[in-house]
DNA sequence: TATGAATGAGCATTCATTCAT
DNA sequence: GATGAATGAATGCTCATTCAT
């Protein structure tokens, strides 16, 4: 009972977008590249999904799975609080880097610019965020404003993240140091945050 | 002396370009588009401008010249070092947000994806780091790591103003009240940074 | 001896297409949106119907159906052979102001450009005008030129239904009153024809 | 001083256009079809018109020209109003059955089915029925009644014309004798309409 | 019978760019 | 300097139809 030599075109369609938003970028993807790259026809792309946006929001979907499911598989039991919040930046910082194009269409979609995410997606979406707030009220359990300062964590490895892949961040700086060194000063942060705010 | 009727075409292309980059984004920007609004051929802007990377670029650059104008004329006689320097944060702010299209091509475009940014053009790019740097340097003259926390700073605001942008902030955050205390934690790592590191 | 649960799909077929041209009109029915509507697949439809143009001239069938079903049952046992002639008109009229777009593809689609309607199924279409003729030979039983006659009042009927419908009667002239006005002359004319010419 | 050999494409263009209106009909004429017609790029179409409604609408201004001037230079120094009116009828009538294409643009699109025709460009659309209007009352000076005449002589031409297009009446009718009789009927009903009515 | 996956050609429209004048 | 005519390739999307299962 062996497989056709097309597994799953569907698949396939989601691997190529994927593979061609990495160096074309969302603005630059075409129904007729995908379906070029692909192998098949247009219509075939439209059986599978109903429109661009749609195809697009299928890989923002893929995209939130996996990186809340390393985020929720962080394997830490002897770790402190605050080593396990530390674990979940570098695991968010890692997903991006490794997969920007995920990231891309994930995070840096204006609204404005393609169909709204469907309602019922967000769920997932915001998950990544709960689990920072999540750690954080373990790593300060006396502070109540979790929800503010995962926010202020979000928003640094963000920026972070994106000036890296626009490639605006000056050579001389070691990336990696930057990163260690911008965590730290997020964990202080949150401790003071939590203890003093 | 006289001036011929079009004082300069070269001036009036940018200025409707820039006008519509502003409300139409750089993705639905064409070249059609501005030589009608110009009122001129579209064979004039091929004229003035090699092709549309050369006009983006050209658009790149008045956005620094805005935004380190902006930053350069802070009038601040008499505030201390660390108020220059949390306006300087301001003024970077403010200018992101007054002037999402130009923030977005003077920072988000990735450099595969159009032609590369002229190596001289970088030179005011830089400059608005560069003041950064400088305040740094004064508002904390006992560190020598003001290159490094510039970066810091800027990774930082550059990511609130993207998922600001983006809309990808709680609506429940009060937008303002969010900015000034990611400031306030900035300065604070400044100061800490370069006291103590 | 019981129904499968999908009692007649071609049936189901016919019905749907039929509604939907009513509101989309046969230029914007396309078979995707009939099996959509009818809840089958495609190639359901092509089961059925060996190509699009095969089930419009079922359509069309159809329209002579109900048009000509309507003129075998006017009710006018008492009404002098004038009235019934007028009747007759005035279902026909009717007929063709409540279905727009069937009495388009009646009356209106050109042969050049789709397949030959089938020859047997002229039959039916005919029979409305041979009703005119019938009623013309009854209200003017000495005349013997009703065939040409009967298409005189065709081309008149045909004339102000199709104008109507184009909406290029000059909205200052009372539609009801118009018709009327036109009908009493196509009685008019009628009558001398068959007497007279 | 020499043409080039491609003396006026907007010329080309409009030319294509008509004759593949004639046998493809409005709705299955295409941009590309007429560019390849024309042998030129599509672009090229839309530098002359602005889209399709536009080039259809250009035509049937074309149409309205042509045939109000063949109307308007009837030379009928010595001929009867009467004589002058069924002129009119007749040159209407051959126009129509000349240029079906054009017949069919000005007098049977449907409004929702494409772009509403420019206001400015009805008042030529009118003079044709004008016409009418003015022959109707030299023909029979002492009825006021001519609007309401020349609508229904218009809708009878309209209706024996779009049959005959149709090809929906019968052969063994002869087309130019049908016509002949059914004007003697129009223009009596007119003079009666006018003198009694 | 009926399906659903797939195709290839088509649609109107827009684009950046070229080039003779 | 500046124009306007022209192109070829691209865009997202829909279509009638086929066919192995």
């Amino acid at each position: 009972m062996a497989f056709s030599p097309e597994i799953d075109i569907r698949r396939k369609i989601l691997d190529e977008t994927r593979r061609l938003l990495i160096d074309k970028g969302i603005n630059d993807l075409s129904i007729r590249m995908i379906s070029r790259s692909v192998g098949c026809s247009v219509g075939t792309i439209y059986f599978y999904f109903e429109n661009k946006d749609v195809l697009v929001h299928a890989l923002i979907e893929e995209g939130f799975d996996i990186m809340v499911d390393r985020q929720e598989n962080i394997k830490a039991e002897n770790a402190t609080p605050s080593e396990r919040l530390r674990q979940l930046c570098r695991v968010y910082f890692d997903f991006a880097m490794e997969n920007p194009e995920y990231y891309e269409i994930m995070f840096s979609l204006k609204p404005e610019r393609m169909a709204r995410y469907p309602a019922e997606k967000y769920r997932k979406a915001r998950r990544s965020l709960e689990l920072f707030e999540d750690a954080i009220k373990d790593a300060a359990p006396h502070g109540d404003n979790s929800f503010y300062t995962s926010h202020l964590i979000w928003t640094f490895l963000h920026g972070i993240i994106t000036l890296l892949q626009a490639e605006r961040i000056d050579r001389r700086i070691d990336r990696s140091k930057f990163v260690d060194n911008a965590l730290d000063k997020i964990m202080h942060m949150c401790l003071r945050e939590s203890e003093v705010g």
